[in-house]
DNA sequence: GTTTGTGAAGGGCTTCACAGCT
DNA sequence: AGCTGTGAAGCCCTTCACAAAC
């Protein structure tokens, strides 16, 4: 089944909203209300959760309870993930102690630093590492996720480092440097200053509502 | 003119590419180098760099000091932006002392939070006020933008309390929720969580290369 | 010969519009 | 009558391919 990244996107938020629905006691709500919720066409939810096979009513709407469990369904996977965290600065400690990155479907295992003042410490709950021992804690705790919050001039070397052990299958990097993964890894960056750059430059120039 | 999105993305890091290549001293580059060096098709880099006129010199490349000063034109702004964080959590104490959210062209004026430990200090060289100050900090201070990392819960709250101050133009938000805003406000978000679950949908059902 | 700039083609996501259930 | 599911249309972005410039 071939499904859309943007789709995928909204299938989290989708999860999020109902997950609140849910527990105002809501039991039905349909594909107008849960667009006008998240800014998001009728047409587009309706696409969005026809993708997955019928789960609604016609006439009547999405059961809460049930459409629920059917994204969640989507979103999950079968082992709990295992993630590391590289570069426990400012913005790494943060994630390390951030809610949303907590979770029964996943979790921050391990840290790595160059850092003598963090390695060896538990920060946030998580123990932290050498940058040196990548390979062998990686593969040691099967961390196959790994996290990059550290300067752009090193990740390029770190994202080696933890490929080279052999079973990181995925990176999120916060860096703002692209980096080059052998295939078979998957790469989301998220960069922060474009954000920032991209909201800039359509104030400067007024065109269209994002 | 009309631009698109992920054009502007791609032009901030055309702009730190080119820094780079600057800084060490090269003097002219293809497009097709830039792709290379990025990731990108060799056409995409040339129709993004056509928007903005005819700048390379065909047969030759791009002269990498002229393009690296266009593209810094077409990202700059008249006048320097000002930045409110509202939210001195973790992430938005790491985002205080983030170096790629200070610039020449941008700075963190004020940062707002409710902890009474914090307001009256200074974090990461920023004055920290109360959130009820905002409207009348913002309005002084003629602080135009917005970065939001305040729990999910208190997202649209702070939202409205920033748009009330009638200077607010856009909004960075790192919340795990949509907010609302009246009409002539710009809104991106930055969704930590969501990229994370992407990348574990399609790490779990192998498609495509990002 | 090399590389840009660009109209045209291609591909993918969104929106429409209506058939099909309830 | 009300709301979903979905083929078709529309729109936007990317890629191609080649003329034009050096």
């Amino acid at each position: 089944m071939k499904v859309a990244e943007p789709t995928i996107e909204r299938l989290v938020q989708y999860y999020r909203l109902l997950s609140q629905l849910k527990e105002e006691g809501r039991r039905v709500v349909s594909s107008q209300e849960i667009g006008e919720m998240l800014g998001l066409k009728a047409s587009q939810v309706r696409k969005d959760l026809s993708y997955f096979g019928e789960i609604g009513k016609r006439g009547v709407g999405y059961h809460v309870d049930r459409l629920h469990q059917h994204v969640s369904q989507i979103l999950s996977h079968p082992n709990v993930w295992k993630i590391g965290l590289v570069g426990v600065g400012r913005l790494g400690e943060a994630l390390l102690g951030h809610k949303s990155l907590r979770s029964e479907k996943f979790g921050i295992e391990a840290a790595f630093d160059v850092d003598p003042e963090k390695v060896g410490k538990t920060i946030e709950g998580v123990p932290c590492y050498h940058v040196d021992e990548m390979p062998e804690v990686l593969k040691e705790k099967n961390i196959e996720i790994i996290i990059l919050t550290v300067p752009a001039g090193a990740a390029q070397h770190a994202a080696d480092k933890a490929v080279a052990s052999g079973v990181v299958k995925g990176i999120l990097s916060f860096a703002t440097a692209p980096i080059a993964v052998p295939p078979g890894v998957l790469v989301y960056n998220v960069d922060i200053a474009a954000e920032l750059e991209k909201l800039l430059f359509y104030l400067k120039s007024p065109a269209k509502e994002h």
